[in-house]
DNA sequence: CACCCAGCTGAACGTTCGTTTATGATACTA
DNA sequence: TAGTATCATAAACGAACGTTCAGCTGGGTG
Protein backbone atom coordinates (compact mmCIF):
# COMPACT_ATOMS: atom_id res chain seq x y z
CA UNK A 1 0.00 0.00 0.00
CA UNK A 2 2.49 2.51 0.76
CA UNK A 3 5.37 3.26 -1.37
CA UNK A 4 8.58 2.73 0.78
CA UNK A 5 11.49 4.67 -0.15
CA UNK A 6 14.94 2.22 -0.81
CA UNK A 7 16.48 3.28 2.17
CA UNK A 8 19.84 2.64 0.26
CA UNK A 9 20.55 3.82 -2.90
CA UNK A 10 24.19 4.70 -2.57
CA UNK A 11 23.61 6.60 0.74
CA UNK A 12 24.67 4.95 3.84
CA UNK A 13 21.17 5.98 5.77
CA UNK A 14 19.75 2.28 7.27
CA UNK A 15 16.73 3.69 9.38
CA UNK A 16 13.58 2.20 8.81
CA UNK A 17 11.93 3.33 12.38
CA UNK A 18 8.61 5.08 12.18
CA UNK A 19 10.46 8.24 11.95
CA UNK A 20 12.33 7.41 8.97
CA UNK A 21 9.01 5.91 7.11
CA UNK A 22 6.92 9.03 8.56
CA UNK A 23 9.69 11.28 6.89
CA UNK A 24 9.48 9.19 3.54
CA UNK A 25 5.68 9.11 3.54
CA UNK A 26 6.27 13.08 3.44
CA UNK A 27 8.44 13.08 0.77
CA UNK A 28 6.47 11.28 -1.14
CA UNK A 29 3.27 13.19 -0.41
CA UNK A 30 4.87 16.46 -0.83
CA UNK A 31 6.23 15.76 -4.07
CA UNK A 32 2.65 14.31 -5.20
CA UNK A 33 0.51 16.64 -3.96
CA UNK A 34 2.67 19.88 -2.76
CA UNK A 35 3.26 21.06 1.06
CA UNK A 36 -0.12 22.56 1.61
CA UNK A 37 -2.34 20.60 -0.15
CA UNK A 38 -0.85 17.42 2.10
CA UNK A 39 -2.11 16.69 5.01
CA UNK A 40 -0.37 15.32 8.29
CA UNK A 41 -3.07 12.36 8.54
CA UNK A 42 -2.18 11.64 5.17
CA UNK A 43 1.48 11.36 6.08
CA UNK A 44 0.67 9.46 9.01
CA UNK A 45 -1.61 7.52 7.24
CA UNK A 46 1.10 6.37 4.69
CA UNK A 47 3.73 5.87 7.44
CA UNK A 48 0.94 3.83 8.90
CA UNK A 49 0.81 6.17 12.33
CA UNK A 50 -1.21 8.03 14.50
CA UNK A 51 -1.21 11.89 13.06
CA UNK A 52 0.06 12.32 17.16
CA UNK A 53 3.43 10.66 16.36
CA UNK A 54 4.16 12.87 13.34
CA UNK A 55 3.98 15.85 15.44
CA UNK A 56 6.11 14.28 18.41
CA UNK A 57 8.96 13.11 16.07
CA UNK A 58 9.05 16.42 14.10
CA UNK A 59 7.11 19.15 16.41
CA UNK A 60 4.89 20.37 13.70
CA UNK A 61 4.43 20.02 10.16
CA UNK A 62 6.24 22.56 9.25
CA UNK A 63 9.48 21.18 10.76
CA UNK A 64 8.71 18.27 8.94
CA UNK A 65 8.98 20.04 5.85
CA UNK A 66 11.84 21.52 6.82
CA UNK A 67 13.66 17.86 7.69
CA UNK A 68 12.56 16.67 4.15
CA UNK A 69 14.08 19.71 2.83
CA UNK A 70 17.48 18.97 3.92
CA UNK A 71 17.48 15.51 4.09
CA UNK A 72 16.40 15.56 -0.01
CA UNK A 73 19.39 18.09 -0.28
CA UNK A 74 21.71 15.77 1.76
CA UNK A 75 20.65 12.37 -0.19
CA UNK A 76 21.61 14.97 -3.62
CA UNK A 77 24.70 15.95 -2.37
CA UNK A 78 25.41 12.36 -1.09
CA UNK A 79 25.13 10.91 -5.02
CA UNK A 80 26.91 14.42 -6.18
CA UNK A 81 29.57 13.08 -4.42
CA UNK A 82 29.54 9.73 -5.19
CA UNK A 83 29.69 10.39 -9.12
CA UNK A 84 32.42 13.10 -8.36
CA UNK A 85 34.26 10.52 -6.94
CA UNK A 86 33.61 7.58 -9.12
CA UNK A 87 34.02 9.26 -12.89
CA UNK A 88 35.72 12.49 -12.68
CA UNK A 89 35.33 15.04 -14.20
CA UNK A 90 32.77 16.05 -16.89
CA UNK A 91 31.20 12.46 -17.65
CA UNK A 92 28.06 12.86 -19.52
CA UNK A 93 26.28 9.89 -19.07
CA UNK A 94 27.17 10.03 -15.00
CA UNK A 95 25.75 13.61 -14.60
CA UNK A 96 22.82 12.50 -16.26
CA UNK A 97 22.06 9.74 -14.18
CA UNK A 98 22.86 11.93 -11.04
CA UNK A 99 20.67 14.83 -12.46
CA UNK A 100 18.20 11.52 -12.99
CA UNK A 101 18.77 10.40 -9.74
CA UNK A 102 15.89 8.50 -7.35
CA UNK A 103 12.56 9.11 -8.10
CA UNK A 104 10.75 10.22 -4.97
CA UNK A 105 13.49 12.39 -4.52
CA UNK A 106 13.62 14.06 -7.73
CA UNK A 107 10.01 14.75 -8.03
CA UNK A 108 9.96 16.04 -4.35
CA UNK A 109 13.05 18.60 -5.46
CA UNK A 110 10.71 19.55 -8.60
CA UNK A 111 7.79 20.46 -6.59
CA UNK A 112 9.38 22.14 -3.71
CA UNK A 113 12.05 24.22 -5.85
CA UNK A 114 8.57 26.55 -6.68
CA UNK A 115 7.65 26.43 -2.84
CA UNK A 116 10.66 28.33 -2.17
CA UNK A 117 12.42 26.68 0.37
CA UNK A 118 15.73 28.20 1.76
CA UNK A 119 17.32 25.13 1.52
CA UNK A 120 16.24 24.40 -1.62
CA UNK A 121 17.45 27.57 -3.05
CA UNK A 122 20.81 26.85 -1.56
CA UNK A 123 20.67 23.44 -3.28
CA UNK A 124 20.08 25.12 -6.19
CA UNK A 125 22.92 27.42 -5.41
CA UNK A 126 25.27 24.38 -5.23
CA UNK A 127 23.98 22.67 -8.47
CA UNK A 128 24.57 25.81 -10.10
CA UNK A 129 27.99 26.43 -8.89
CA UNK A 130 28.67 22.69 -10.04
CA UNK A 131 27.56 22.47 -12.85
CA UNK A 132 30.03 25.90 -13.42
CA UNK A 133 32.66 23.83 -12.33
CA UNK A 134 32.18 20.79 -14.76
CA UNK A 135 31.35 22.99 -17.56
CA UNK A 136 34.53 24.39 -17.38
CA UNK A 137 36.25 20.95 -17.24
CA UNK A 138 34.02 20.00 -20.64
CA UNK A 139 35.56 23.13 -21.98
CA UNK A 140 38.72 22.51 -21.32
CA UNK A 141 38.82 18.87 -22.65
CA UNK A 142 37.25 19.99 -25.63
CA UNK A 143 33.99 18.73 -24.68
CA UNK A 144 32.11 21.56 -24.69
CA UNK A 145 32.29 24.46 -26.35
CA UNK A 146 34.01 27.58 -25.05
CA UNK A 147 31.52 30.66 -23.92
CA UNK A 148 31.80 34.27 -23.06
CA UNK A 149 29.43 33.56 -19.59
CA UNK A 150 30.62 30.73 -17.60
CA UNK A 151 28.22 31.42 -15.02
CA UNK A 152 25.39 32.58 -16.82
CA UNK A 153 25.52 29.45 -19.33
CA UNK A 154 25.84 27.23 -16.45
CA UNK A 155 22.64 28.37 -14.17
CA UNK A 156 20.40 29.01 -17.30
CA UNK A 157 21.47 25.34 -18.51
CA UNK A 158 20.92 24.15 -15.00
CA UNK A 159 17.74 25.41 -14.40
CA UNK A 160 16.65 24.83 -17.80
CA UNK A 161 17.00 20.95 -17.06
CA UNK A 162 15.69 21.45 -13.51
CA UNK A 163 12.62 23.33 -15.39
CA UNK A 164 12.10 20.70 -17.28
CA UNK A 165 11.98 18.47 -14.05
CA UNK A 166 9.51 20.16 -12.97
CA UNK A 167 7.01 19.93 -15.87
CA UNK A 168 8.01 16.67 -16.31
CA UNK A 169 4.04 16.24 -16.21
CA UNK A 170 4.13 18.11 -19.59
CA UNK A 171 7.00 16.17 -21.26
CA UNK A 172 5.29 12.96 -20.50
CA UNK A 173 2.16 13.92 -21.96
CA UNK A 174 3.96 15.63 -24.92
CA UNK A 175 6.42 13.24 -25.91
CA UNK A 176 6.09 9.88 -24.15
CA UNK A 177 9.02 10.44 -21.53
CA UNK A 178 9.00 10.50 -17.81
CA UNK A 179 12.11 12.00 -16.38
CA UNK A 180 11.09 11.32 -12.87
CA UNK A 181 11.77 7.46 -13.87
CA UNK A 182 15.08 6.48 -13.56
CA UNK A 183 16.51 6.70 -17.17
CA UNK A 184 18.37 3.79 -17.19
CA UNK A 185 15.43 1.63 -16.79
CA UNK A 186 13.90 2.94 -19.64
CA UNK A 187 15.05 1.10 -22.90
CA UNK A 188 12.92 1.53 -25.76
CA UNK A 189 13.19 3.72 -28.89
CA UNK A 190 10.83 6.48 -27.37
CA UNK A 191 13.18 7.87 -25.30
CA UNK A 192 15.94 8.17 -27.81
CA UNK A 193 13.95 9.96 -30.56
CA UNK A 194 11.09 11.82 -27.88
CA UNK A 195 13.64 13.58 -26.08
CA UNK A 196 17.16 12.90 -25.84
CA UNK A 197 17.70 13.14 -29.74
CA UNK A 198 15.88 16.84 -30.21
CA UNK A 199 18.13 17.27 -27.29
CA UNK A 200 21.34 16.42 -28.24
CA UNK A 201 20.44 18.17 -31.53
CA UNK A 202 19.59 20.90 -30.04
CA UNK A 203 22.42 21.39 -27.48
CA UNK A 204 24.78 21.03 -30.89
CA UNK A 205 23.59 22.15 -34.04
CA UNK A 206 21.81 25.04 -32.18
CA UNK A 207 19.34 26.63 -33.03
CA UNK A 208 18.65 29.75 -34.07
CA UNK A 209 20.72 30.57 -37.60
CA UNK A 210 23.66 33.23 -37.06
CA UNK A 211 22.72 35.64 -39.04
CA UNK A 212 19.58 36.04 -37.15
CA UNK A 213 21.07 35.30 -33.71
CA UNK A 214 23.77 38.49 -34.89
CA UNK A 215 20.63 40.68 -35.69
CA UNK A 216 19.49 39.88 -32.02
CA UNK A 217 22.04 40.15 -30.54
CA UNK A 218 22.35 43.74 -32.20
CA UNK A 219 19.16 44.24 -30.60
CA UNK A 220 18.77 43.11 -27.37
CA UNK A 221 22.97 42.84 -26.59
CA UNK A 222 24.35 45.91 -28.37
CA UNK A 223 21.34 47.65 -28.68
CA UNK A 224 19.18 49.27 -26.09
CA UNK A 225 15.42 49.86 -25.08
CA UNK A 226 15.64 52.32 -28.46
CA UNK A 227 16.13 49.84 -30.92
CA UNK A 228 13.62 46.99 -29.02
CA UNK A 229 11.12 50.09 -30.47
CA UNK A 230 12.13 49.17 -34.01
CA UNK A 231 8.49 47.21 -34.46
CA UNK A 232 6.72 50.16 -34.89
CA UNK A 233 9.23 51.85 -36.27
CA UNK A 234 11.35 50.19 -38.45
CA UNK A 235 14.87 52.19 -37.71
CA UNK A 236 18.41 51.79 -39.49
CA UNK B 1 -4.19 47.44 -1.26
CA UNK B 2 -5.31 45.58 -4.12
CA UNK B 3 -3.28 44.96 -7.23
CA UNK B 4 -5.94 45.63 -9.69
CA UNK B 5 -5.19 43.92 -13.24
CA UNK B 6 -5.57 46.21 -16.21
CA UNK B 7 -8.52 45.23 -17.61
CA UNK B 8 -7.67 46.18 -21.49
CA UNK B 9 -4.30 45.11 -22.70
CA UNK B 10 -5.42 44.39 -25.68
CA UNK B 11 -8.00 42.44 -24.97
CA UNK B 12 -11.83 43.24 -24.94
CA UNK B 13 -12.91 42.90 -21.35
CA UNK B 14 -14.02 45.74 -19.53
CA UNK B 15 -15.69 44.52 -16.54
CA UNK B 16 -14.62 45.82 -12.64
CA UNK B 17 -17.44 44.12 -11.02
CA UNK B 18 -17.23 42.56 -7.55
CA UNK B 19 -16.97 39.58 -9.88
CA UNK B 20 -14.22 40.81 -11.82
CA UNK B 21 -12.35 41.74 -8.88
CA UNK B 22 -12.35 38.62 -6.98
CA UNK B 23 -11.34 36.74 -10.32
CA UNK B 24 -8.33 39.09 -10.91
CA UNK B 25 -7.49 39.04 -6.76
CA UNK B 26 -8.00 34.99 -6.98
CA UNK B 27 -5.26 34.66 -10.11
CA UNK B 28 -3.19 37.25 -8.35
CA UNK B 29 -3.43 35.31 -4.73
CA UNK B 30 -3.20 31.76 -6.99
CA UNK B 31 -0.01 32.58 -8.47
CA UNK B 32 1.56 34.18 -5.21
CA UNK B 33 1.09 31.05 -3.02
CA UNK B 34 -0.52 28.33 -5.21
CA UNK B 35 -4.09 27.03 -5.08
CA UNK B 36 -4.33 25.09 -1.79
CA UNK B 37 -2.31 27.70 0.08
CA UNK B 38 -5.44 30.30 -0.89
CA UNK B 39 -7.89 30.67 1.17
CA UNK B 40 -11.11 32.17 0.09
CA UNK B 41 -11.17 34.58 2.49
CA UNK B 42 -7.68 35.55 1.53
CA UNK B 43 -9.40 36.28 -1.68
CA UNK B 44 -12.14 38.28 -0.23
CA UNK B 45 -10.59 40.15 1.40
CA UNK B 46 -8.38 41.11 -1.90
CA UNK B 47 -11.17 42.30 -3.59
CA UNK B 48 -12.84 44.17 -1.03
CA UNK B 49 -16.08 41.36 -0.40
CA UNK B 50 -17.20 38.95 1.91
CA UNK B 51 -16.04 35.57 1.31
CA UNK B 52 -19.80 34.58 0.87
CA UNK B 53 -20.09 36.68 -2.15
CA UNK B 54 -17.01 34.32 -3.74
CA UNK B 55 -19.17 31.39 -3.35
CA UNK B 56 -21.85 33.10 -4.50
CA UNK B 57 -20.51 34.68 -7.93
CA UNK B 58 -18.71 31.11 -8.82
CA UNK B 59 -20.22 28.33 -6.82
CA UNK B 60 -16.97 26.99 -5.03
CA UNK B 61 -13.43 27.98 -4.65
CA UNK B 62 -12.46 24.87 -7.34
CA UNK B 63 -14.92 26.18 -9.76
CA UNK B 64 -13.62 29.89 -8.75
CA UNK B 65 -10.22 28.27 -9.90
CA UNK B 66 -11.79 26.59 -13.09
CA UNK B 67 -13.23 29.95 -14.36
CA UNK B 68 -9.41 31.60 -13.38
CA UNK B 69 -7.45 28.74 -15.52
CA UNK B 70 -10.18 29.41 -18.39
CA UNK B 71 -9.99 33.41 -17.92
CA UNK B 72 -6.10 32.95 -18.26
CA UNK B 73 -5.79 30.64 -21.10
CA UNK B 74 -8.59 32.98 -22.91
CA UNK B 75 -5.88 35.88 -22.56
CA UNK B 76 -2.95 34.45 -23.64
CA UNK B 77 -4.98 33.32 -26.81
CA UNK B 78 -5.88 36.56 -27.42
CA UNK B 79 -2.51 37.89 -26.79
CA UNK B 80 -0.63 35.24 -29.09
CA UNK B 81 -3.67 36.16 -31.94
CA UNK B 82 -2.62 39.70 -31.75
CA UNK B 83 0.64 38.97 -32.31
CA UNK B 84 -0.52 36.91 -35.61
CA UNK B 85 -2.34 39.16 -37.13
CA UNK B 86 0.35 42.32 -36.06
CA UNK B 87 3.74 40.86 -37.28
CA UNK B 88 3.16 37.88 -39.71
CA UNK B 89 5.38 34.56 -38.91
CA UNK B 90 8.48 33.87 -36.92
CA UNK B 91 9.79 37.16 -35.82
CA UNK B 92 11.52 36.61 -32.49
CA UNK B 93 10.98 40.06 -31.01
CA UNK B 94 7.45 39.76 -31.06
CA UNK B 95 7.47 35.82 -29.81
CA UNK B 96 8.94 37.13 -26.76
CA UNK B 97 7.27 39.60 -26.10
CA UNK B 98 4.10 37.45 -26.69
CA UNK B 99 5.71 34.80 -24.07
CA UNK B 100 6.63 37.42 -21.60
CA UNK B 101 2.85 38.79 -21.40
CA UNK B 102 1.43 40.57 -18.79
CA UNK B 103 2.41 39.94 -15.38
CA UNK B 104 0.13 38.36 -13.22
CA UNK B 105 -1.17 36.01 -16.12
CA UNK B 106 2.56 34.70 -16.61
CA UNK B 107 2.87 34.11 -13.32
CA UNK B 108 -0.40 32.30 -12.51
CA UNK B 109 0.68 30.06 -15.21
CA UNK B 110 4.28 29.57 -13.98
CA UNK B 111 2.54 28.41 -10.80
CA UNK B 112 -0.32 26.36 -11.90
CA UNK B 113 1.53 24.53 -14.84
CA UNK B 114 2.82 22.10 -12.40
CA UNK B 115 -0.94 21.39 -10.44
CA UNK B 116 -2.01 19.48 -13.42
CA UNK B 117 -5.13 21.46 -14.61
CA UNK B 118 -6.58 19.91 -17.52
CA UNK B 119 -7.17 23.83 -18.90
CA UNK B 120 -3.69 24.45 -18.54
CA UNK B 121 -2.45 21.53 -20.00
CA UNK B 122 -4.87 21.93 -23.17
CA UNK B 123 -3.51 25.79 -23.24
CA UNK B 124 0.26 24.02 -23.33
CA UNK B 125 -0.39 21.66 -25.84
CA UNK B 126 -1.42 24.66 -28.07
CA UNK B 127 1.99 26.84 -27.53
CA UNK B 128 3.50 23.87 -28.17
CA UNK B 129 1.61 23.33 -32.08
CA UNK B 130 1.88 27.31 -32.49
CA UNK B 131 5.90 26.73 -31.60
CA UNK B 132 6.05 23.85 -34.16
CA UNK B 133 4.68 25.70 -36.48
CA UNK B 134 6.54 29.20 -36.19
CA UNK B 135 9.60 26.63 -35.90
CA UNK B 136 8.61 25.61 -39.28
CA UNK B 137 8.54 28.72 -41.07
CA UNK B 138 11.40 29.88 -39.40
CA UNK B 139 13.38 26.84 -41.10
CA UNK B 140 11.46 27.26 -44.48
CA UNK B 141 12.77 31.18 -44.23
CA UNK B 142 16.01 30.62 -42.87
CA UNK B 143 15.85 31.81 -39.23
CA UNK B 144 16.24 28.75 -37.74
CA UNK B 145 18.06 25.68 -37.85
CA UNK B 146 16.76 22.76 -39.89
CA UNK B 147 15.85 19.32 -37.48
CA UNK B 148 15.26 16.10 -37.55
CA UNK B 149 12.51 16.01 -34.83
CA UNK B 150 10.24 19.38 -35.72
CA UNK B 151 7.43 18.65 -32.89
CA UNK B 152 9.96 17.27 -30.24
CA UNK B 153 11.96 19.95 -30.33
CA UNK B 154 9.30 22.64 -30.55
CA UNK B 155 8.30 21.10 -27.30
CA UNK B 156 11.71 20.96 -25.85
CA UNK B 157 12.21 24.22 -26.52
CA UNK B 158 8.34 25.52 -25.19
CA UNK B 159 8.42 23.13 -22.21
CA UNK B 160 12.61 24.93 -21.72
CA UNK B 161 10.97 28.33 -21.88
CA UNK B 162 8.19 27.70 -19.54
CA UNK B 163 9.93 25.91 -16.99
CA UNK B 164 12.41 28.93 -16.78
CA UNK B 165 9.61 31.23 -16.08
CA UNK B 166 8.72 28.68 -13.38
CA UNK B 167 11.98 28.87 -11.98
CA UNK B 168 11.55 32.67 -12.25
CA UNK B 169 12.29 33.48 -8.48
CA UNK B 170 15.43 31.40 -8.71
CA UNK B 171 16.36 32.79 -12.36
CA UNK B 172 16.36 35.99 -10.75
CA UNK B 173 17.98 34.85 -7.61
CA UNK B 174 20.80 33.94 -9.51
CA UNK B 175 21.47 36.02 -12.91
CA UNK B 176 19.01 39.05 -11.32
CA UNK B 177 16.60 38.61 -14.52
CA UNK B 178 12.89 38.83 -13.25
CA UNK B 179 11.06 36.97 -16.10
CA UNK B 180 7.42 37.70 -14.61
CA UNK B 181 8.45 40.79 -15.12
CA UNK B 182 7.48 43.05 -18.78
CA UNK B 183 10.88 42.71 -20.53
CA UNK B 184 10.62 45.42 -22.98
CA UNK B 185 10.79 47.94 -19.48
CA UNK B 186 13.90 46.33 -18.66
CA UNK B 187 16.46 48.42 -20.64
CA UNK B 188 19.65 47.69 -18.60
CA UNK B 189 22.86 45.71 -19.47
CA UNK B 190 22.10 42.97 -16.51
CA UNK B 191 18.96 41.39 -18.62
CA UNK B 192 21.33 41.40 -21.40
CA UNK B 193 24.61 39.93 -20.39
CA UNK B 194 22.73 37.98 -17.77
CA UNK B 195 20.03 36.20 -19.86
CA UNK B 196 20.05 36.90 -24.09
CA UNK B 197 23.38 36.79 -24.04
CA UNK B 198 23.89 33.28 -22.96
CA UNK B 199 20.46 32.36 -24.53
CA UNK B 200 21.66 33.17 -28.23
CA UNK B 201 24.68 32.24 -27.41
CA UNK B 202 23.37 28.51 -26.28
CA UNK B 203 20.95 28.59 -29.28
CA UNK B 204 23.51 29.94 -32.08
CA UNK B 205 26.76 28.24 -31.01
CA UNK B 206 25.01 24.94 -29.13
CA UNK B 207 26.79 23.49 -26.31
CA UNK B 208 27.91 19.97 -27.44
CA UNK B 209 31.04 19.75 -28.72
CA UNK B 210 30.47 17.65 -32.01
CA UNK B 211 32.68 14.69 -31.16
CA UNK B 212 30.98 14.19 -27.93
CA UNK B 213 27.62 14.79 -29.43
CA UNK B 214 28.25 12.27 -32.02
CA UNK B 215 29.21 9.41 -29.09
CA UNK B 216 26.39 9.97 -26.96
CA UNK B 217 24.21 9.88 -29.40
CA UNK B 218 26.06 6.55 -30.32
CA UNK B 219 25.00 5.26 -27.08
CA UNK B 220 21.57 6.71 -26.31
CA UNK B 221 19.85 6.92 -29.34
CA UNK B 222 21.76 4.49 -32.02
CA UNK B 223 22.73 2.14 -29.26
CA UNK B 224 20.78 0.48 -26.47
CA UNK B 225 19.93 -0.76 -23.47
CA UNK B 226 22.98 -2.62 -23.35
CA UNK B 227 25.26 0.01 -24.60
CA UNK B 228 23.82 1.84 -21.79
CA UNK B 229 25.76 -0.18 -19.05
CA UNK B 230 28.84 0.71 -20.51
CA UNK B 231 29.81 2.32 -16.96
CA UNK B 232 30.18 -1.08 -15.27
CA UNK B 233 31.44 -3.04 -18.37
CA UNK B 234 33.10 -1.34 -20.71
CA UNK B 235 32.37 -3.03 -24.27
CA UNK B 236 33.39 -3.09 -27.53
C1' DC C 1 9.25 -9.11 40.18
C1' DA C 2 8.71 -4.08 39.94
C1' DC C 3 10.09 -0.49 37.40
C1' DC C 4 10.33 2.48 33.65
C1' DC C 5 10.96 4.97 29.73
C1' DA C 6 10.84 5.20 24.89
C1' DG C 7 7.54 4.58 21.23
C1' DC C 8 3.08 5.09 20.16
C1' DT C 9 -2.06 5.63 20.22
C1' DG C 10 -6.98 7.55 20.49
C1' DA C 11 -9.53 11.12 21.69
C1' DA C 12 -10.00 15.66 21.95
C1' DC C 13 -8.52 20.64 21.57
C1' DG C 14 -8.99 25.19 19.27
C1' DT C 15 -8.63 27.08 14.72
C1' DT C 16 -9.44 27.70 10.08
C1' DC C 17 -11.33 26.03 6.10
C1' DG C 18 -15.17 26.06 2.30
C1' DT C 19 -19.74 26.67 2.22
C1' DT C 20 -24.76 27.81 3.60
C1' DT C 21 -28.33 30.71 5.03
C1' DA C 22 -31.05 34.50 6.46
C1' DT C 23 -31.10 39.14 5.92
C1' DG C 24 -30.14 43.83 4.30
C1' DA C 25 -29.06 47.33 0.72
C1' DT C 26 -29.61 48.99 -3.89
C1' DA C 27 -31.42 49.97 -8.36
C1' DC C 28 -34.62 49.11 -11.89
C1' DT C 29 -39.63 48.62 -13.35
C1' DA C 30 -44.52 49.21 -13.41
C1' DT D 1 -44.72 54.44 -4.44
C1' DA D 2 -44.70 49.57 -4.17
C1' DG D 3 -42.67 45.49 -6.04
C1' DT D 4 -38.82 42.85 -7.24
C1' DA D 5 -34.69 41.09 -8.91
C1' DT D 6 -29.78 41.74 -8.04
C1' DC D 7 -25.81 42.38 -5.33
C1' DA D 8 -23.88 41.98 -1.07
C1' DT D 9 -23.17 40.90 3.89
C1' DA D 10 -22.87 38.89 8.71
C1' DA D 11 -23.31 34.98 11.13
C1' DA D 12 -22.99 30.42 11.52
C1' DC D 13 -22.40 25.52 9.87
C1' DG D 14 -19.94 21.01 9.63
C1' DA D 15 -15.67 19.24 8.23
C1' DA D 16 -10.89 19.07 8.24
C1' DC D 17 -6.90 21.00 9.76
C1' DG D 18 -2.47 21.11 12.97
C1' DT D 19 -1.65 20.15 17.43
C1' DT D 20 -2.01 18.58 22.50
C1' DC D 21 -2.32 15.23 26.00
C1' DA D 22 -3.35 11.47 29.06
C1' DG D 23 -2.65 6.84 28.88
C1' DC D 24 -1.38 2.28 26.79
C1' DT D 25 2.27 -0.86 25.31
C1' DG D 26 6.45 -3.77 25.41
C1' DG D 27 11.33 -4.74 25.80
C1' DG D 28 15.48 -3.49 28.85
C1' DT D 29 17.20 -2.78 33.66
C1' DG D 30 17.40 -2.82 38.99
Amino acid sequence: MILIMRSADGVDIDDRTARARIRDAAITRFAADGVAATSVRAIAADADVSPGLVIHHYGSKDALRHECDEYVAAVIRQQKHDVLVSGASFDPVAALRAAQSHVPLTRYLARTVIDGSPHVAELIDELVDDAASYMADGVATGMLRPTEYPYARAAIVTLMSLGMLVLHEHVDRLLGVDLTRDMSRVDDAVLATAYIGPMLELFTKGLIADEVAAAMRTVFVDGDAQALQQEEEPAS
